[in-house]
RNA sequence: GGUAACAAAAGCCAU
């Protein structure tokens, strides 16, 4: 299972997911016993086609097996779900998969936040973290940044602070997506010195603004009419060794 | 034991 697994996973990931299908059914013909494992990366396969229906198939199938679907399984479908716009499905697959006794992890977590930022709904995203946090699960870098995303797109500064706050106090460090997310959010409230500030940080803490960093900050000066601002950020990311594209 | 589910940004152009 685990050979047959592992190459079906590939195939899956190459987009070859025919060829991952008729390899599950010679699987199936065999001794070998698809398990949790199989379904998993099929159901991740079928999704990123956008095939929720097949997903749900096998799903369903996954049970007619006598499988009891695990976490791993209803992640798999809840994010899924997500990345295709259906959220409030995959709210509903939270719901059952918590009714039939399996708990939603950090990754369901994560996937559920994620879907609701990049639909904009960043109020629901904050309070899905906000649960995640009353059931005692230890957000991870994903999830930080994942929102601190979603809210800075949203124009939602202030909770972006919040989140960023919270952190740094849990001991996880923003990288590099989350100060350009923050730089970015605060560019297009034409707010530049704060996100000048942010820059300066980032080199505080080792980390080194990249071309996107730069871009973003320089765009926001650009059409903040500062120009002459933004061509001296252009000499001092190649001062830096960060070439512009 | 070995396979496994979560985020990833800017600008420009086109639609």
């Amino acid at each position: 299972s685990v050979t047959y697994n592992t190459l079906i996973d590939g195939l899956c990931k190459e987009g070859q997911i025919d060829i991952a299908l008729s390899l599950f059914d010679s699987m199936k013909k065999k001794r070998c016993k698809p398990d949790e494992l199989t379904y998993t990366v099929l159901i991740n396969g079928v999704c990123k086609e956008g095939k929720l229906q097949q997903a749900c198939e096998l799903f369903n199938e996954l049970i007619e097996m006598g499988i009891s679907p695990g976490t791993l399984v209803y992640t798999a479908l809840v994010d899924g779900h997500c990345k295709c716009g259906k959220i409030d499905v995959a709210l509903g697959l939270m719901n059952q998969m918590v009714e039939n006794g399996c708990e939603p992890n950090l990754y369901t977590y994560n996937a559920l936040i994620n879907g609701l930022c990049k639909e904009n709904r960043v109020l629901e995203a904050d309070n899905v973290f906000g649960k995640m946090l009353g059931e005692g699960l230890a957000p991870s870098l994903v999830t930080y940044t994942t929102l601190v995303d979603g809210l800075c797109r949203a124009g939602a500064m202030d909770l972006a602070f919040k989140v960023l706050d919270k952190m740094v106090k849990q001991g996880c460090s923003p990288n590099v997506y989350t100060y350009s997310a923050l730089i970015h959010g605060l560019c297009r409230e034409g707010r530049l010195e704060e996100a000048e500030m942010f820059i300066g940080e980032m080199k505080e803490k080792g980390l080194q603004p990249n071309r996107v960093t730069y871009t973003s900050l320089m765009d926001g000066n650009v059409k903040s009419g500062r120009v002459d601002h933004a061509f001296d950020l252009l000499s001092k990311m190649i001062n830096e060794g960060c070439q512009p594209n």
